[in-house]
DNA sequence: TGGCGGAACGTTAGCGCTAACATCGCTCGA
DNA sequence: TCGAGCGATGTTAGCGCTAACGTTCCGCCA
């Protein structure tokens, strides 16, 4: 018998223990089952432990759902985010459900299939129908950070890695800061100039690297050379590369991302110009290959586990203590210098 | 009033419309609501209009949780993964939720803290709490494959990446095949042998990639010498890189993914070996970063989208269908040839 | 000795929905 | 002409839980 391998207890597959089954067992109503599993203190030692016992013996699990319906808390976060197979939203979504696992949530996932508003409403609509207690949204995008102006207010959403979102708080790495610490290292280096290989420019975070990379030039007399757009991807990075390499008046390259500076290394490689001795190239976000590139990769780390969990710890407060109230918080980024830059080659 | 934004509607925070609030305004019961909602035919078309035009009026959504409640169907689905920040996994993820999107399911993502058997089984534990229609388990693990074993048997469970489970059913990447290709590959080029920086011995893709390595050097009449185990990471790859460029004998290596294979080109390029012309380098997975390698990586791509996608309209089909019986799909990895590899250099 | 208060339970009433059955017209054929 | 039959709707009874209130029993003090 139990060849089902179904567990203790005889017989077919019966429909799993519910409370007054544990109840009965016990010789207790069904509430004072319900007073143990949430801890109520009004119930002596002794029920206390029978109603256990009998719970184990049922291998009972409190329903979930019905306890929601009645208590309108699912215990579930909603992740409203784009292409999660790179590596940095990837780790935010990591160190978020790290995070919500403590706090004892678990992370419904929501892809989107476009970065624009809609495609953000709907993906909050569909998580909030499923009755999740807050949305978190990672929109490092023009239009996606647009769609939070018109957030539903019946449910607490938090935007990760969006730019300067008045209505809801956010949680973000100082990307301007991290273009500066890469553009100064540059010019520190005697660099005349940086030239820029950025991410697409509806992304607020190519906005606000290209802001710091522009400043930092500017404010110390340089000229500022037309970044050039790419894509993220090191296809975009090489093309990029193959230009600028033809160009001798380049000596430094700062680009968006460190794919796209793993491209531009391969096209400077190509052009047989040497790193770092002729062109000194930095790239963002430090992902884990980066110091096996060749030459190692100078680059401006972010902290996407902090960035997660942070904007999930901030979530749960909203959720748990009503806080409303708009925030900012920033999340500080680290130059990692490398064997990609070098002091600028003296001028023929 | 309504200073809150809360939409149409006069006055303060009323609570959200239900079923019959949504009945009352259209002059029906809120069983027919239900079956407006439901799609029943036997709803008159005037009826029906009067609905959803009240529905529309109140902004009414249906509750989710007290359906469930009833129909015992959550429509939600429940992902165990290990490190989802790996290029691998996350495509797996992003594959899988893609996939539940379409079929009508949120993915809920339980990551692992450890991969060993309990970790496991607390895992599979917590989303069955939740309510989860079906499971997931990215198992590519030996302990973790194990606690399949144990899985339980009131909701649907399908296995991705895991080996020969015979419980569950299976989707993976034909981890045999892809490295038998790449080490014949290296063979067919004129290396008497091909070396191997393995992962670590209790994944079972390191297990099945060893075999087929070992088998086809077998079969070819070569030596097959010590695999070296890595961690999947490029300073596993390096390391061992090291070692090897030291050996003369080298000239053709077959890292178990990209990462490695990309330590392994830097120590080799350290050590002034040229690649491919004294040395062969064969990757696996082919990350997009791989073809802007120095040089370009021959690698063994997988379908990682495929694979999640494919194991997702299976665990669909065992959930709606009742479709039991385990079974194994395989899907077939593709040797890519960039410049990384070729022909072995004459002996001196 | 009566009564009062609190600890430790039990009972009841929902949460918002669906499933099952009951009801009401109306059409249509014998 | 009447009722069988069916389409369209309403009513009722839960799903498994928690919240609110009722009940019981006992100790303690006036």
């Amino acid at each position: 018998m139990d060849v089902e391998g179904r567990g203790r207890g005889s017989g077919r597959r019966r429909r799993p223990a519910v409370m007054s089954d544990v109840g009965r067992l016990a010789g207790v109503s069904h509430q004072t089952v319900s007073r143990v599993i949430n801890g109520s203190p009004k119930v002596r030692p002794e029920t206390r432990r029978r109603v256990i016992a009998a719970m184990r013996e049922l291998d009972y699990r409190p329903n979930t759902v019905a306890r929601a319906l009645v208590t309108g808390r699912t215990y579930t976060l909603g992740v409203v985010g784009f292409d999660t197979t790179l590596y940095g939203p990837a780790s935010v979504l990591f160190g978020i459900e790290r995070a919500a696992h403590e706090a004892g949530y678990l992370m419904i996932v929501a892809s989107l299939k476009a970065l624009n508003r809609s495609s953000v409403s709907f993906a909050i609509d569909r998580l909030r129908v499923q009755g999740v207690d807050g949305i978190l949204v990672i929109a490092p995008h023009l239009e996606a950070a647009d769609a939070l102006g018109h957030a539903p207010i019946d449910v607490p959403v938090v935007a990760v890695e969006a730019g300067p979102v008045d209505i809801v708080p956010v949680v973000a790495v100082d990307q301007y800061q991290g273009a500066v610490s890469a553009t100064q290292h540059l010019l520190d280096l005697g660099h005349e100039s940086v030239w820029h290989v950025s991410g697409p420019p509806d992304w607020l975070e190519s906005r606000e690297r290209i802001e710091g990379w522009r400043r930092t030039l500017e404010t110390a007399g340089a000229h500022a050379p037309t970044p050039l757009p790419g894509d993220w991807s090191a296809r975009a990075g090489y093309d990029h590369g193959r230009r600028l390499s033809a160009d001798p008046a380049v000596t430094a390259i700062f680009a968006a991302n460190d794919q796209m500076a793993l491209g531009v290394i391969r096209a400077l490689h190509e052009a047989g110009r040497a790193i770092p001795d002729e062109v000194s190239v930095v790239g963002f976000d430090d992902i884990p290959e980066a110091p096996y590139f060749l030459p190692p990769l100078t680059t401006v780390r972010q902290d996407f586990i902090e960035v997660g969990s942070r904007s999930l710890r901030l979530l749960v407060r909203r959720i748990e203590v009503g806080d409303r109230a708009p925030s900012r918080s920033l999340v500080q980024p680290q130059l990692i210098v490398r064997s990609s830059t070098a002091v600028a080659p003296v001028r023929r």
